[in-house]
DNA sequence: CCATTCATGTCAGTATTCTGACATACTGGA
DNA sequence: TCCAGTATGTCAGAATACTGACATGAATGG
C-alpha cells in the first residue's frame, strides 16, 4: 500500500489486464505450437493465407503484427521448406503473391485444431452473448487507439 | 495496396482481436514514452517500483511480463543511471530489493501522465460501466488460460 | 508529361529478448 | 539431520524482431 495518486495501479488498469490476457494466450498458443515445429507468427502468417490466398509479404505482415522484414524472413523459410509457394518473378508491380502448398494446408490443419482449442478455453468463461459483447469492445478499444 | 472490398472479412476471432488489441496499445505506449527515453518494459518496471517498493528482480519481472534475465539487464541500466537504487549484499536469500530514487519517481510521474492519457483514450468508446464488464471479462479469459 | 509521393521487396546491422546453464539459498518432508 | 525440490541472481550464447537504407514500381497531381 502507498499514497501514490498519480500512479497507476497496474492489477486493475484495463491496459494492464489486456496486456496480461494478451501474454496468457501467447503463452498458451506457443505451448500447443511448439510440438508442431511453429511458431505463432509462423501459425499466424499460414492461417492469413488459408482465408485469403494470394496476400503479398507485407499485406501478412500487417495481419501478423510484424515488420515487413521480419515477415520476409519467415516466407523465406517457408518457401524453402515446401508449405507456401511464390512465383519467382513478380506479376505486377513489385508484389509477390504468396500461397499454401499442400504441406502447408495439411500442417495448418493441426495447428488450427490445436489453437482452436486455446481459444475454446479462453472463451470458457464467457457466455455465447458475452463473446460478442468482449469481441466488440475490443474493436471499439483498437479503434480509439488506432485513430489518433 | 489493393482495396479492401474483395468480401473476404478480416479476422474476427477473440484471441485476434486480443493480440491486435493488445498490439495497438503497445504502439501507442511506445509513442508516448519514446520522447521520454523510455520503453514499455522501463515504464512497466518503475510502476511496479512505485506501487511496490522493494520487489525483487524476479518479481519485477513476472509483473512486466519479460524473464527475469531480460529485467536483471534493464535494472543494472536503470541503476547505472541512478533510476532504481540495490543493496550490494543481499539482506536474505539472494533476493536484492530494488527501490525508486528521486530521478526515477520524477520519469515515472512524466510518464504515468502520458499512459494515463493512452489508457483514457483505449476506454473513450466504453461506458464506465461497460468497463468493469470488460475488465472482468479480460480477468476470467486469464484465469481460463492460466489454469490449465 | 514529369515530378512527387507512396508502397513493396530486400539487404545489412542493431537491439532486444529468450533459452541454457550454473552457483547459491530457502523450504518441506523423510 | 539430510535431501530433494524450488526459487533467485547472473553469465553467456542463440534466436528473434526491429531500424535503417536502397532500388524499383505504381499512383497521384501539377
Amino acid at each position: 500500500m502507498n499514497g501514490e495518486a498519480n500512479g497507476i495501479e497496474l492489477p486493475t488498469s484495463v491496459g494492464y489486464l489486456l496486456k496480461e490476457a494478451a501474454t496468457a494466450l501467447r503463452v498458451a498458443m506457443e505451448a500447443v505450437l511448439r510440438p508442431l515445429g511453429m511458431s505463432v507468427t509462423h501459425y499466424s502468417c499460414l492461417e492469413l493465407l488459408a482465408q485469403r490466398p494470394g496476400l503479398s509479404n507485407s499485406e501478412l505482415a500487417r495481419g501478423a503484427f510484424v515488420t515487413r522484414q521480419s515477415m520476409n524472413v519467415l516466407l523465406q523459410t517457408l518457401e524453402r521448406e515446401g508449405q507456401v509457394t511464390r512465383p519467382q518473378q513478380p506479376s505486377a508491380g513489385r508484389v509477390l503473391p504468396t500461397e499454401l502448398t499442400a504441406e502447408g494446408r495439411a500442417l495448418l490443419a493441426q495447428a488450427s485444431a490445436a489453437v482452436r482449442g486455446v481459444e475454446d478455453r479462453m472463451k470458457a468463461g464467457l457466455a455465447p452473448d458475452e463473446q460478442k459483447v468482449f469481441a466488440d469492445q475490443l474493436r471499439r478499444c483498437i479503434t480509439s487507439l488506432t485513430e489518433g
